[in-house]
DNA sequence: CTCGGAGGTTTTGTTGACAATAAATGCCCC
DNA sequence: GGGGCATTTATTGTCAACAAAACCTCCGAG
């Protein structure tokens, strides 16, 4: 996270965090109808910093609200799931290309020190869950800062991967197949490092839809079922 | 709009709308400043709601906000809208895939006739600045929601559509090649109609592309000045 | 004349109480 | 006994007063 304070500035910026990180953890769990007061009491908040924290999340997406019936977590189905990875596809896709345009070396360097790191932990075997889930955002996070693009940036690490991750947790074994993750994820940093845009794009588009697909083939075969 | 209810269901939401629309029309100027009180009197509406709607409004990105130093409305510079055409690129390509393959046969028709209805303003003269605005808003808003993606067109219809629009107020006159666009609106709808998605997605993008390329120049012109 | 600090003022953030609306329950009628 | 309507209840939406923080101004010293 690029999150310099671990404390939040303001009650309602808490109230967020919290119900945020409750939601995409599972703790709130997706259908879930929850009232004001209980939200409040499990948070120690008031409702007016908390109204204000749930219309940030409404607008996110990541809640539903309908006036004078409350609040529940958004549930999302396995066919909404799998539009996700489309979005992911084509945005990402952007982000690589144009991080691969105007990525400094010094974020190269780093973004290849961070591979490194990961095939450590996969080497490991227990880090193995772990880079599934953390590692793999850590390594989408920086190509999304690293396009340069602001809104692009915003729209990826603010609405879209919080919904990706609200079900890498609940299903923690989602792709498991970390070493060739972890392959195309090279080349995808090689592209990169050749300032190859449209290369960059190319592979990063592959790899997401190769993760859609073996989503949609686990759904399938009942290995996951939402 | 799909907006149902001419008047808001709550104070909060009410408040969303009459802000939304201010900043897009311009009647809020970006990088002003503007004070949670003087906001109240001039909407007629107290601070509780004004203050969800603020929050609802920053999280889209429309505005920013610096704890205990008040709400200014976002100025997005020439750079930055740019950058939001290379998104729209790629999430409306996306979106005349996925249109291709799910619109019913109605909303073709539908989308047919709409485009008739855009090429008899044009010729009329008077009708050119409308189709710039409203019509071009019309047509990609129908494409969005035809992807049957929801996400999808929720970013689109919820988050850079209103970053659009915001200066398509402005400089009214941006794009002025409505018969251009128009060719370019039915090629997309024909591609659309024989369910040809990968065409669609190539025709929209190169769609999007002109039109940034069309501004790129003007801004070089200095004719747009943001 | 300029820089720094202390105080005041304005503005935001927060709280708790009040009002309005929808869900739930029980009652009456069929 | 079942269904529909009215009442009740609990929950959400709204408000106005209070507390806290930042900005601005004014004063003094260098």
């Amino acid at each position: 996270m690029a999150e310099v304070t671990l404390q939040s500035q303001t009650r309602a910026d808490e109230a967020f965090d919290c119900l945020q990180t409750a939601i995409v953890t599972g703790e709130l769990a997706p259908g879930e109808k929850i009232g004001e007061v209980e939200l409040c009491s499990r948070f120690n908040l008031t409702r007016g910093p908390l109204r204000e924290a749930l219309g940030r999340l409404e607008s996110r997406g990541l809640l539903v609200r309908r006036p004078h019936a409350g609040v529940k977590v958004v549930s999302v189905s396995a066919a909404e799931l799998l539009e996700l990875y489309r979005i992911r596809e084509v945005m990402e896709g952007l982000a690589a290309r144009q991080a691969a345009e105007r990525m400094t070396d010094e974020e190269i360097a780093e973004l290849q020190a961070t591979l490194d790191s990961h095939e450590k932990m996969i080497e490991q075997a227990q880090g193995q869950a772990y880079y599934q889930a953390e590692g793999d955002y850590d390594f989408h996070h920086r190509i999304a800062t690293g396009s340069r693009n602001a809104k692009l940036a915003q729209m990826l690490l603010g609405d879209l991967y919080y919904m990706v991750r609200m079900y890498r947790y609940r299903l923690s074994t989602s792709a498991g197949r970390p070493h060739l993750a972890l392959r195309e994820h090279r080349r995808i940093v090689e592209a990169i490092a050749q300032r190859d845009g449209e290369l960059a794009e190319f592979l990063m588009k592959r790899h997401i839809n190769a993760a859609r697909i073996n989503i949609e083939k686990k759904i399938e075969e009942g290995v996951l079922t939402i």
